[in-house]
DNA sequence: CGACAAACTCGAACGGTGTGCGAGTGGCTA
DNA sequence: TAGCCACTCGCACACCGTTCGAGTTTGTCG
């Protein structure tokens, strides 16, 4: 196996100044939080590092590479308690709203996380104290990696439509409120046949946007560890 | 508001042989299907039309709503029970089976999901009938949105790593467990410092790859809708 | 029949993309 | 002073989505 982007290490630097692996990731990360996936091109990030665009080349074998630190990054961002300092019941909540606000930062990473393994090291970190939180709350071997793996996909996918619904109102420019009368028309004029629809889209517009996610996110949430915790032997 | 990709429809053809949407459609399916979305251009999709790339652009705005037709299709493979058929149990089971065979049919799904709001009619659809099915359960109005949205959300988390995954091994050109074996090294790797992740990933080896994904997948959707289960009021 | 509009097709071109190549430059060591 | 290594970077290639405007076929109306 040759050397990976985790493993791979280069020379120290010598007296010249000169780019800086972190410095790419750290220029790289702003890039996409303020433009998303397609704004971040390597002749944008060189110009932002007053450098070259084939400059990276020589810190970074390829883009896809170079995200994948990114991503990485974005794993060791998140919380994850020691399962002493809370129950695992909270421990998990908190896991999972830290989870779920690391994504609203980064809201670029649905659109890539998917194409890409996440086997760094600060994933690895993470997958470990999640593993320890889990254990301590009775699931051990098998059935830790299923009630953590459990936990994360459902966040991930209940985060990765709402960072969805986001995108849309930011990009469309409008105030939130502009943007759901602009939904509502537009769900009615294809929904017309769907009643249940209809009344569906009115019930969320009428509770609000923020209010909405946030109700969504620990709606499921809670169904989830509730199913869980009867799943614990003690 | 503008005629839509939904909305509009272009005149009837003349008795020339002329392109289709639904043709377009179609073979943009399987060039997806088949190489990813890498692997769709307007210029390779045009070629294997037997026409000139530009010619598309007459019948399509432009390639994201040739992108959102694509995904609304997938919405329409979608099978949802009817209440009175099988328990709302059986029922939530079959669709959220039927969801994961649809994605693991169209891998590059989750990578262009996300990016785009689905408003499409098959997706009403789809959501009109969920509603119904989860209505019938006992769940009605705002519970009825989030216990469907909470199943989809878990289904379209997991199955999207399930399939980033599968890709994974494909793009290697390796057997499963050649791949396997390759993952494992790489991973202890860089877990070296992280006990509980090799045995992690020991455990998941040891298993089998379909037999861990399969598994996975049904304990968490186990999980979730006993957990739903408990909400329904008599 | 001829004229005209509508329904399509499509080649050329624009401004972008990721990246390989090979020449160049600065600093350290011997 | 010579030479090597770390590092930079302009050029070029093969793609990409999309615009433009000119071209061709068809049906319709006078």
């Amino acid at each position: 196996m040759n050397e990976s982007i985790w493993t791979r290490q280069r020379a120290a630097a010598p007296g010249r100044e000169t780019l800086s692996l972190d410095q790419i990731v750290q220029t790289a990360m702003a890039l996409l939080d303020e433009e998303g996936v397609a704004g971040l091109s390597m002749r944008k990030l060189a110009a932002k590092l007053g450098a070259g665009a084939t400059s990276l080349y020589w810190h970074v074998p390829t883009k896809n590479d170079l995200v994948d630190l990114l991503i990485d990054e974005v794993w060791g961002e998140i919380d994850v308690p020691q399962p002493e300092l809370a129950g695992w019941r909270a421990g998990a909540l908190l896991f999972a709203h830290s989870l779920r606000s690391a994504v609203l930062r980064h809201p670029w990473l649905p659109e890539v996380m998917y194409t890409r393994p996440s086997v760094g090291p600060k994933a690895m970190s993470l997958g470990a104290r999640g593993l320890t939180l889990f254990g301590a709350a009775g699931f051990s071997g098998n059935e830790g990696d299923r009630a953590m793996s459990c936990v994360m996909s459902y966040v991930l996918g209940t985060v990765s439509a709402e960072v969805a619904s986001r995108e849309m109102v930011r990009k469309s420019g409008q105030s939130e409120s502009d943007w759901m009368d602009q939904l509502r028309q537009e769900t009615l004029a294809v929904a017309d046949q769907y009643p249940e629809m209809q009344k569906s889209v009115h019930r969320r517009l009428e509770q609000g946007f923020e209010t909405n996610l946030n109700e969504n996110f620990a709606y499921g949430l809670d169904v989830m560890l509730d199913g869980l915790q009867t799943r614990i032997k003690q």
